[in-house]
DNA sequence: CATGAATGAGATTTCATTCAT
DNA sequence: GATGAATGAAATCTCATTCAT
């Protein structure tokens, strides 16, 4: 019957959310402990009560992150019937959040940058994409099984997959005006989907 | 450019070559000033000599780096005589450049995610994916012109091409053993070139 | 004496047994209250509940500590018979307390240190060996009235036996191989009581 | 040629200096690099420009420390031939040195205190009486050996002779009035003098 | 040209203490 | 009585930059 209880995960997580907007908005190397704290309306002490430290912290963000992209991907997967509509499905996906938050994105390359120093982050981001190609590899597979798509090699096609879709979100991100991001997921659609078809 | 140019071009190389092999070892945000001198063999002050600051320092490396991939790009196309062979030229010149160089990939993701913080270096950042994805378009166009390739938007599949290089160079430099990248190379080729053939 | 007392005199008690081990283990500027907490068993503002503040509950273990000596020494003095038992007895009755708990004098020295900082600690320990030398002193003018001692000045006779007890269990705690500290026990006997029959 | 070399290792033992003397005002654990700094009357930085961090500094202080200490007794006891001169060059050596600076033994009750929380210091501490008792025991050996001691272990006497050193001069540092200095010096040469000659 | 000692602002982190529940 | 979330002051440490020599 202590008090203040169920506090916790709440302010937890909004000191995640506050940091994810800080280092959108000045990059992870960049944010001072009292950034987050002014951004997240609470004192310096309490981040690092919740938090050990700002390594810990940020990983926490990390995991979010992935665990939301992972979670919208798979909806939108599952709900797709044959292969070609769930290559798309994840196709959508990713583009979708970007689009909905570019934010997502930035911070995501912000990561990358960090995981020259941090092994974990290094470790976790090639889980990431080892994760995401792996999906894509069943779905292709089932595609070829199922007569939807050419003999290929599934694997490399994921790889290309999820190549293609980071690739042009990259370069979205450093110039928004440099085309348009409906286009370019019609296009990995367009060239992924056409090259498996034959 | 930077102040003191021309006071001793060998010793600011030098400099620069340093700060490169730092940033690929420990990430942008995590080098000091002293890391730098030591990786040189100079002194502290002498790198304030040569650069006003590290920004300016850092602008250098990454000035270097693009001017380098820039030339190896421009010199294996020039060889290069009908389109489709030019278009296999910029995938080859770069995913040679990263093969023979981890680091350089590696140093250029850092450099991403210090844009987010440096209008210079996210417009440095834009202009350079503008300029390789010209250097594409033109061929494609080209290509195109002279019965090569199928009628299609040059300037959407240009964004492609980048797309799909940078795409698989990131998910390798994350994890070497998840593909070879001789097959990415391969792969890219194969994708990009079917795709305009038809 | 400390606010609150007879509240729950068990609570207290377990609080400062948790304090003495936590110094014994981490020294007394490196506890932090929730490393008591957690030793207690409590929570931490439990602690501040019984005690004002760290210093009050520091104060209240050296207090303990020099409690439990005393009576320790008290009660083997009194079964003593003769003044040179009674010598005897104070030295094993603190050879004995650092040979059955180790920690005691690890705390001891502990609190010799916090005492140049802290007033109230410094008077403490003087007034500890004051008491001392006074027992010592009476029991061997009374040794030198009986003709049980030469005559000598049993002032500066005591310091000296108080002095060579402290100074081999000072070593001992440092290495506790250096000397068997039974034989310690036994040369300081030898040395002082030799010193008084001449 | 280069400026200001030569002052690094007068730097040094100045900011060494300042921290003995804050370690002797406020306690080893209370003083903050502020108070050091103010001391030497440097910045906080040069601190750590010289010391890697508090620790490293503070060992260095304990250094000199000893190395001092380990200096006066050894040329005192050079100096005295008989092995009886020797024992009291010991005795003498220390009761000076606390005597001409009674913050000496309280910088070192406080390094005491901190052994029992690193390692390194208590180590320090164990190897300095070893030191001592070997040398003391070497002198009352020779002494027995050449017939000026009469039969007796030459180990258990020098850890009396060590352990009554500092007992005397604990007591002092706790309460200077309790009784002279310079006497408590010729009772311990009496003391153990006697004992090892009959 | 070159050095490296010095600075000082600012970052992370710790922790005794308070207090609403 | 008891809890543990919250505070905020203060401590350690880092480091780009300056500058006398």
């Amino acid at each position: 019957m202590s008090p203040k209880v169920g506090v916790a995960p709440k302010r937890r997580a909004e000191i995640i959310e506050a940091t994810f907007f800080c280092i959108a908005l000045k990059g992870y190397s960049n944010i001072t402990m009292q950034d987050i704290a002014d951004s997240a309306g609470v004192s310096k002490g309490v981040i690092h009560y919740y938090f050990r430290n700002k390594e810990e912290l940020f990983l926490s963000v990390f995991e979010k992150l992935v665990r939301d992209l992972d979670g919208h991907i798979a909806r939108k997967v599952e709900r797709a019937k044959t292969p070609p509509e769930k290559v798309c499905a994840i196709i959508g996906a990713v583009f979708e959040k970007i689009r909905e938050n570019k934010k997502f994105q930035v911070v995501l390359v912000d990561f990358w940058a960090q995981s020259t120093k941090n092994p974990r982050l290094m470790a976790a981001n090639a889980s990431q994409y080892a994760r995401y190609r792996h999906l894509a590899k069943k779905i292709i597979a089932e595609g070829i099984r199922d007569g939807y798509f050419k003999e290929c090699d599934p694997a490399r096609v994921a790889s290309a997959l999820i190549g293609l879709i980071e690739g042009f979100t990259i370069q979205w991100i450093f110039d928004e005006k440099a085309f348009d991001l409906v286009r370019a997921q019609k296009m990995t659609e367009e060239i992924i989907i056409g090259f498996l078809k034959e």
